[in-house]
DNA sequence: GGCGTCAAGTCGGCTA
DNA sequence: TAGCCGACTTGACGCC
């Protein structure tokens, strides 16, 4: 959500790693300010927490801080997800220490876009059934969820799929 | 205050 | 057993 009202300006990748060398303090959509080692946004209070975001100190209750990337990063893992929907090892940690998140970041990012990505066009299936035939039942909804049961139950290998900048996911062997 | 979004947490399944 | 995954939930945050 960093980057929705965030005044864009035209950088690329290498300019964070150039900007890494002095000091770079992006600045947030809502006036956070990105931190050195994890370059993501955080709320003031939480500048002093670890990256899990969960470093309560001395006991009581630990508050979660949810880390808000910049639009740069949001950027650039949008575009590695449309070229392909699943990283390896090595390609995550690649991108991880490029784009100064941790790789376990880039892992749910991934995770968290998959899923998003899924429910949307669920929605959307659902929407253009509903619209076409009138109200949609209950089952029908089941049985869209159980095609995409049937969808996710094949790319099991990760690593296997568009390696090759293609949009379309296919197995590569 | 309610709602939507999003990163992170949790849980269970699968594979090597 | 570790590591990854999807599915779902939780908690923080911004907007109206």
């Amino acid at each position: 959500m960093a980057a929705s009202n965030k005044q864009l300006t035209s950088f690329f990748i290498e300019d964070i790693l150039s900007l890494k060398e002095g000091k770079r303090e992006e600045p947030c959509a809502d006036g956070r300010t990105g931190t050195e080692d994890a370059s993501v946004c955080r709320s003031p209070e939480d500048k002093s927490e670890s990256s899990a975001g969960l470093a309560g100190g001395g006991g009581g209750k630990k508050k979660r801080s949810r880390a808000a990337f910049t639009h740069l990063q949001v950027l650039e893992l949008e575009k590695k997800f449309s070229r392909q929907r699943y990283l390896s090892a090595p390609e995550r940690a690649h991108l991880a220490s490029a784009l100064h998140l941790t790789e376990t970041q880039v892992k749910i990012w991934f995770q968290n876009r998959r899923y998003k990505t899924k429910r949307r066009q669920l929605t959307t299936d659902f929407q253009k059934h509903d619209a076409a035939a009138g109200a949609a039942t209950e089952e029908d909804f089941l049985r869209a969820s159980l095609l995409a049961t049937v969808y996710k139950s094949y790319p099991y290998r990760p690593f296997v799929y568009d390696l090759h900048g293609l949009s379309v996911w296919r197995p590569a062997l």
